[in-house]
DNA sequence: TTGAAAGCGATACCAT
DNA sequence: ATGGTATCGCTTTCAA
């Protein structure tokens, strides 16, 4: 006895062709059924619309996009794994661009290489994407004109560059938010902890955070000691070491600390504990973003909507794909404070 | 005086012809060169390469695609939204893939409707991806059936088919593990909470680590009273219902809980919060998969390696995709506990 | 070693 | 309203 195949179905991929044969009209009226084009009689439409079911035939995405020189896909360039806020942008973005019908390609860059890389790769021509976010890394000069003569939209998400339609928060704005939220409580010793101005990908959020915060203390007359001041990778366990250096010297004590990003408020908060600083009451920590783990673990935070700026980046990118012209070049998200039980007045 | 153009390459696209023509040899030839083809002389080889960087060419991906009936992409479906652990598993996924040279088509699923939709838009003709991963999400046979028509490999992630390779881990075990890390710190009275196994998308893990954690239990002669045991939708904050209805009726309070997943051990943590309960002297919690807010809250946990997960997933795709025998139908990864800071022998 | 030409599977224009 | 055909940009025979 025979094994059965498995194999249902040995004959040839069904095309268009296929589908025109068997229905006894030619390929174009099967073309403008499946797009929905007008001429097409209903009885005509009725008969390939059956067939298409018969033969389960769906039309080639390829071959379309070859043909029509668009490919229903947009790539997204994400550093996934350096960001947990990336993720929550790409949900908003992915999902708006699903109800969409497109297409999302990912494309995660951990290396300052992979960065200039894929940049290089997706503005090229043979890039299978019609368009292109890129989330939280500006892009030089030169990388945007590789996009513009490409005639590529590209979309900015929590970056910025005066060519291109850019959807951000203002970081100084929500720096002072932070900064000022602490003064309010009655704190006078405020640090920062940031990410390092130099990092490799060009991030500029934590500096323009920290000019927020100066901004704000100085309109109270403050001027934060230097080593109230400390920056470095972008990293849970470097914040936790730049928040042990608030200790050594004879350094007087701050009693409160803005921490650029929760994942480094994240990296505080345990070095904080595990020194046995009682939190809020002997130190108030406040972070920026609002992630996820931020609710959870209870941290104060300035909050950015980070799924929301996904899709409203998406949809700058849906219309700049449409040919409407961009609302608005540049986008700017509200920020508020969500006072959670990482903050309190100092003792 | 007039302005500067933007567009500084305003000429038809530069194809594969333009190439040729420009090197002074036929498409073919460039092709080869392309492809790293033998039977190129040198000279020509470096001629062709010179004019391919002069031009800034790049082969367009789709007419490669079509000719060759690959793209060079693979899908991932994945629910993004509902399972932390999901993005971890496609982290290590997108990175093994990258580094292959595929490009990864991102196929976020939250909703029932849109998982039939999408697993049955990638199986059928028409998707552009070569294969395909499915993460947490067990297909039924029909859906197996038509990838197998179709021809195109996929790995199932977290979840399991006998016609299908696999990358999972023994739920069951998993859940003897938690049982017994409880059982051997002197806990007898050991609930659960886990997600519903009517759950819309057919995910069994939670059950499967319910089997385990009442065999151990079984083991040491302990049968929990069906009050111990509560399922819900996998929700943080379901969870955190489930958890207080432990604490109704006149029920033995349980010493400890046995969560079948960290985002509901993280709702627990809350609820228990909420309630005044000291953890772990007061209430002993054991979560499962060892997502990164694990770690951060000191959550104890079962770990099983989720981007190593991924990992492996695109090992075995690519394998397929080459040709190569799968090494293994089902493999499955090792399970350790996470020993943190939410279990304590009972008070 | 190389060039020419036939597909790949759609779209879109041109007749009819 | 509909069929036929050129076209998209590449790969891959087939000859030379």
């Amino acid at each position: 006895m025979e094994a059965v195949p498995i194999v249902t179905n040995p004959s040839r991929p069904v095309t268009i062709a296929t589908v025109a044969r068997r229905a006894g009209v030619g390929v174009g009226t099967v073309s403008r059924v499946l797009n929905g084009a007008p001429g097409v009689a209903e009885k005509t439409r009725t008969r390939v619309l059956e067939t298409i079911r018969e033969l389960d035939y769906a039309p080639s995405q390829l071959a379309r996009g070859l043909s029509t020189g668009r490919s229903s896909s947009v790539a997204a360039v994400v550093p996934f794994l350096t960001h947990p806020s990336a993720v929550e942008r790409l949900r908003g973005f992915v999902r708006a661009l699903t109800a969409a019908r497109y297409d999302v390609t990912l494309h995660d860059v951990e290396l300052r290489e992979q960065r200039d890389d894929r940049l290089r790769a997706l503005a090229g021509p043979g890039s299978t994407s019609d368009a292109a976010v890129i989330v939280s890394l500006p892009p030089t000069d030169d990388e945007v004109q590789r996009f513009l003569d490409a005639g590529k939209p590209v979309i900015l998400l929590d970056a910025q560059h005066p060519l291109l339609p850019s959807v951000v928060i203002d970081d100084v704005a929500g720096g002072g938010l932070a900064a000022r939220h602490l003064l309010a409580l009655g704190h006078r010793r405020i640090a920062f902890i940031g990410d390092t101005p130099a990092n490799p990908y060009g991030f500029t959020s934590s500096v323009n955070r920290r000019t927020g915060y100066l901004d704000a203390l100085a309109e109270h007359g403050i001027t934060p000691p230097p080593a109230y001041i400390k920056e470095g990778e972008h990293d849970r366990l470097v914040a936790a070491r730049l928040f042990d250096e608030l200790f050594q010297d004879g350094l007087e004590r701050p009693t409160a600390v803005f921490v650029a990003s929760d994942t480094q408020a994240l990296g505080v908060l345990g070095a904080a504990r595990a020194r046995g600083l009682r939190i809020p009451d002997q130190l108030s920590v406040i972070g920026f973003d609002d992630i996820e783990t931020a609710e959870l673990v209870g941290l104060t935070t300035v909050r950015q909507p980070l799924e929301e700026s996904g899709r409203r980046a998406a949809q700058l990118l849906l219309d700049a794909l449409s040919g409407r012209p961009p609302e608005a070049a540049l986008e700017t998200l509200d920020l508020t404070v969500s006072v959670r039980q990482t903050t309190a007045p100092p003792a």
